[in-house]
RNA sequence: GGGCUCGUAGUCUAGCUCGGUUAUGACGUCGCCUUUACAUGGCGAAGAUCCGGUGUUCAAAUCACCGCGGGCCCA
């Protein structure tokens, strides 16, 4: 018979056609019914190109979970988003334009930032729909949208009413190159090269000379406070004297503090408003005055002197003059210091004292604690992450930020009295170009209002994602059959931010937690185990990967090549060379699909041991499946397929299946059982590589998608794996010696089948053509 | 400084829970072979101080302890 396959290798560019068959047939569309899996879907942000190699792993892993669901049955709701909100666009944009945000008209800014989006945004769902995800791409949604910005105010106005929200003045992390307060959840330290300055300072009564150390120079005078540890017997003496300050003369005292580390330096420290987060710690241990010497602008104030509108790496240059020209300066030394950075725009970070709102999430810890402890984590060592933050937490979100591109806070304020207007849930708000809905103010009466100019962090976006698929608070029937969603999938440099702050805020409006189930992964690297990063010029660019080597080998790649929720590495050689294995079950279809599909047979021992073999594929498969572990299915099915059944078991049954010397009964056994393990195994695969499977599925068994099964159950065939050995090196021992005696395969040769393999003896002599003993 | 985590060929990985073969398989490398559905293949080879040390034991990749190294987080 004709093989119904006549192509000998699985090419790529099917996979374009299956995908139109799938959108028309609406294979993978959405209906609420009663056993609803949710997946909360990370929306990816269009940052710009090339989207990150590692990006598209995670989503392909993403497809797994929710293809794996549906084939146990589960009715998957699987959303797709593009985050849009934030930082990194404006930054493109500005860029782009040759533009700054800050000097150019709001509207129009937001307009150049929201067609660059669009652009960015097509290419990547470009290759979220090439990768063959069974996402609900119809009802896309976009965290920029009106109704998505709604949805993040009316979260907010319930929060303001509950009475969690607050203003406050505290010092904050500031990023003057975005000119917005960040969290400290977006730091990130860097070791950075820079100077420790050695100072004079002199006593006051005495006129002695005492040297403080400092990388700060340009805080002189900001100083409130010298502080050296209370074991120091260096200083002991001096503790409650005063110290003159050098440049600007003015008179500080000596503290004593545990945190002056005697060998640092000289021991002794200047206390600053603020260098870094120790400094505010003193200063609110010390209750000192603060002193602001470096404005929103980023640049030094008029406390500086004249150092006033410089910033401050320019006035540490020109105050270390200073200081050297005064003979102020005992010595510097080139260090290398560990820097607080702004994660977005990778600048040295202040610490500025700026009025804020801010989210409270110091009283919810311990309840945070006990969802933590609920959710299942998938590996189970990424909790810990969540857990450590949770514990390292010790001040309220800060949630405000000096921003265009994000959702407007929706607050207007009296411009007599200043009190705050909060309007109701159910409008989108623009409180720089919006009218205030109230007529007048409720507390003086006044009728002028100003709107808030500060939009949120957009965390406060992202952290709602769970409730705004679920439809919260405008389909009841759709959230109560969907909430808490099924799993939470994301990467694990997140678990701090999005999955943290997602667990705060749906608890909080919810009373519920989020999800039961969080899987996390790892990040990808480059094949030398650095991370990628475009200004390195390692990044691998996922498109024309998966152009030249089609989805299905990236998925497999993907699945066989990723440890769960460990760092992995990426190369373009090692995607390309899974391949091979598809090839390889091309050819195994091929060859049997030059056989009927029968529903039965006779079972001779041979084939009792394959299907107790591929009984134990579908335990190991199913087992790692549960886990959403895809690096155990897609081994155990490359070992099984290429090293069990097409080495071993189609050799075996070959003959038998052609049906020389066999009788017609037993002839159909061996092409009941091929085709029986053939269909098993794509069904197995069939989540991970959904195209080939899908192809081979329904050229060889049936019309219908091979995505509409579920994963095979195990039949208790009794076990006969002790054969597997046996036989796999009987077989090695007689192609050996044929090879030996350079022999064809087809002579015969005289060798006895050994007594442990005596159930098999009829295949094996036809098989290898053995002489009768 | 603290916490978490990992350490098996160039790379990914199995084995570790519950100690016992010649340490599994794949990618890559090298050699040979038109030979079967598949040269996108087959056969074979080289490649591992199982991070190190000590202890327990007849026996340690596996158990215990002490180190070392990497990654991430926090200070």
């Amino acid at each position: 018979m004709e093989p119904k396959i006549a192509e000998k290798a699985w090419d790529p560019k099917l996979e374009n056609a299956i995908l139109k068959k799938w959108e028309k047939e609406k294979l993978y569309d959405f209906q609420l019914s009663d056993n609803n899996y949710t997946i909360d879907t990370p929306p990816p942000y269009p940052s710009g190109r090339p989207w990150h190699i590692g990006a598209a792993s995670h989503y392909a892993q993403i497809d797994m979970i929710a293809r794996t669901a549906r084939m146990s049955g589960k009715n998957v709701y699987f959303p797709i988003g593009i985050d849009r909100n934030g930082l990194p666009v404006e930054l493109y944009t500005e860029k782009k334009h040759g533009i700054r945000m800050r000097e150019t008209e709001r509207g129009e800014f937001l307009e150049l930032c929201k067609n660059a989006l669009d652009d960015l945004e097509a290419e990547m769902i470009q290759i979220m729909k090439s990768l063959g995800l069974s996402g609900d791409f119809k009802n896309y949604y976009r965290t920029d949208s009106e109704d998505y910005r709604k949805f993040t105010q009316e979260t907010f106005i319930d929060l303001w009413k509950k009475g969690v929200i607050y203003l406050a003045t505290r010092p904050n992390n500031y990023d003057w190159v975005s000119g917005t307060t960040i969290a400290d959840a977006e730091i990130v330290y860097e070791e950075i090269p820079t100077k420790l300055v050695y100072m004079k300072f002199i006593t006051k009564e005495t006129k002695k000379e005492i040297i403080i150390a400092s990388t700060r120079p340009e805080l002189l005078c900001a100083c409130k406070t010298v502080i050296v540890n209370p074991n120091d017997e260096r200083y002991s003496d001096l503790i409650g004297k005063e110290l003159i300050v050098p440049l600007t003369n003015r008179e500080v005292k000596i503290t004593p503090h545990h945190s002056a580390k005697i060998e640092f330096g000289s021991g002794a420290v200047m206390v600053c408003s603020y260098g870094d987060q120790n400094d505010v710690a003193l200063f609110r241990e010390l209750q000192l005055g603060e002193v602001i010497a470096i404005g929103l602008d980023g640049r030094m104030t008029e406390v500086a002197g004249e150092y006033q509108g410089l910033k401050p790496k320019q006035a540490r240059t020109k105050i270390i003059e200073d200081l050297k020209n005064a003979n102020l300066v005992e010595k510097i030394e080139d260090i290398s210091h560990r820097t607080p950075l702004s994660e977005r725009s990778k600048t040295p970070i202040e610490i500025v004292p700026m009025e804020e709102y801010y989210l409270k999430q110091k009283d919810s810890l311990e309840k945070m604690k006990k969802l933590g402890e609920e959710i299942e984590f998938y590996p189970n060592m990424h909790k810990q992450i969540l857990m450590n933050w949770l514990e390292s937490i010790s001040i309220d979100w800060p949630i405000s930020r000096r921003r265009f591109y994000g959702t407007e806070i929706p607050i207007w304020y009296c411009n007599e009295c200043s009190e705050p207007f909060v309007p109701e849930p159910g409008k989108y708000y623009r409180p720089w170009k919006d009218k205030c809905p109230a007529g007048k103010c409720e507390k003086c009466g006044n009728t002028e209002f100003t709107g808030e100019e500060r939009t949120f962090d957009t965390w406060m976006d992202s952290s709602v994602s769970p409730l705004f698929v679920t439809k919260f608070n405008r389909d009841e029937e759709f959230f109560k059959k969907t909430y808490p969603t099924a799993i939470r999938p994301q990467a694990k440099d997140i678990v701090r931010t999005w999955l943290y702050y997602t667990l705060l805020r749906c608890e909080k409006l919810t009373g519920e937690k989020p999800w039961s189930e969080a899987w996390i992964m790892g990040y990808g690297l480059d094949e030398k185990g650095m991370k990628m990063s475009k200004s390195k010029g390692n990044a691998i660019d996922p498109l024309p990967v998966i152009e030249k080597s089609g989805a299905d080998t990236f998925r497999f790649w993907s699945a066989s090549e990723i440890n769960q929720g460990y760092d992995f590495r990426c190369s373009e050689q090692k995607i390309e060379s899974t391949r091979k294995f598809l090839s390889k079950l091309w050819n195994v279809s091929r060859f049997l699909s030059s056989f009927p599909v029968i529903k039965s047979g006779q079972i001779s021992e041979s084939d009792k041991w394959i299907l107790s073999e591929l009984d134990k594929l579908i335990s190991v498969c199913k087992e790692g499946y549960s886990k959403y572990n895809f690096f155990i299915p897609s081994t155990a099915i490359r070992e099984f397929t290429w090293n069990i059944f097409a080495a071993q078991y189609i050799e075996i049954a070959k003959a038998r299946a052609y049906g020389i010397g066999f009788t017609d009964e037993e002839r159909d056994g061996a092409i009941f059982t091929l085709h029986k393990v053939l269909s098993t195994i794509l069904k197995l695969l069939a989540p991970i590589t959904p195209f080939i499977t899908e192809h081979l599925w329904q050229t060889l068994y049936s019309q219908d998608s091979i995505h509409k099964e579920n994963l095979p159950d195990i039949e208790n065939v009794d076990d006969m794996s002790e054969m597997t050995q046996l036989l796999s090196e009987f077989n090695s021992k007689v192609w050996n010696e044929k090879k030996q005696k350079e022999l064809s395969l087809k002579d015969s040769i005289k060798i006895d089948v050994p007594e442990t393999l005596s159930q098999f003896k009829k295949d094996l002599i036809a098989m290898h053509n053995l002489e009768s003993n």
